[in-house]
DNA sequence: CTGTAATAACCTTTTACTTCA
DNA sequence: CTTGAAGTAAAAGGTTATTAC
């Protein structure tokens, strides 16, 4: 059969973690749709798995990989690992999250499993991880969107404020000094503070007549607006 | 060189079991 | 004792990269 890298005693983080990686991104969101197209009608058969008295062991040894035989019944008997084979286990994943053939087989033997039995532990612990990370990131995406809910709400608030201003006193709004609030550069889309952005180029004036591509970092043409 | 089939490794989703409040 | 939620081992089915032909 095929000789892979990681037989060879190599590593292959590159093609085999970055990879999948980019290419999960765009799994993340198609598989939701195409899992739903092809979800079936029926409940998804019950499969054999290893029996309950060797699971319970741990101790099945054996030719690895190969499919565990059914309880009697056919049910399915779960195996608990015990604290100390989930601990080889964590302290294993902290050092590498994923395993070559080599490290798999030494990790079963050490801990009295089947490498697949590793190997889906580690799969798994890996989408806990991952799982982890995306509720973080989601967590830290909310509070963003709070944030920018907030400081919309705010400056459409001013504007309004200043549109009423330039309607009641059209002099004492020219003189006015500028307003607190963030200017985004229409064709760089960067967001600048004006109260601390002195090196830029726009005048108040400009902003007042809603010039606002004379902040930007680049040179773009700038068309005074109607008002 | 290119296309293709086989294979390994990994990922995501789902299922089923265990534990615990 | 029952029940529902949470955690997790394992299976199913998918994608991608690699290799041989």
């Amino acid at each position: 059969m095929m000789e892979r890298a990681e037989d060879l005693g190599l590593s292959l983080s590159l093609s085999s973690s970055l990879a999948p990686r980019t290419h999960h991104v765009a799994m993340l969101l198609h598989a939701p749709e195409r899992r739903f197209l092809e979800m079936p009608l029926l409940p998804a058969k019950r499969v054999c798995e290893v029996s309950a008295d060797e699971e319970r062991s741990g101790q099945r040894g054996g030719s690895d990989d190969e499919d565990g035989g059914c309880g009697m019944d056919g049910s399915r008997k779960k195996l608990r690992l015990s604290k100390d084979q989930s601990a080889v286990l964590e302290d294993s994943f902290r050092e590498h999250p994923t395993l070559n053939p080599r490290q798999k087989a030494a990790l079963a033997q050490q801990l009295g499993l089947r490498s697949r039995q590793v190997e889906v532990w580690f799969q798994n612990r890996r989408a806990r991880t991952k799982l982890k990370q995306t509720e973080v990131d989601c967590e830290f995406l909310k509070r963003c969107c709070e944030t920018l809910t907030e400081e919309n709400r705010r400056l459409q608030k001013e504007v309004q404020e200043l549109r009423a201003l330039k309607l009641v006193s059209p002099h004492h709004y020219m003189h006015m000094s500028p307003p607190t609030t963030l200017t985004m550069c229409p064709s760089c889309e960067r967001v600048s503070n004006n109260n601390n952005n002195n090196n830029n180029n726009s005048t108040t004036a400009d902003r007042r007549n809603g010039v606002e591509g004379a902040i930007c970092h680049r040179p773009i043409a700038v068309r005074p607006q109607q008002s």
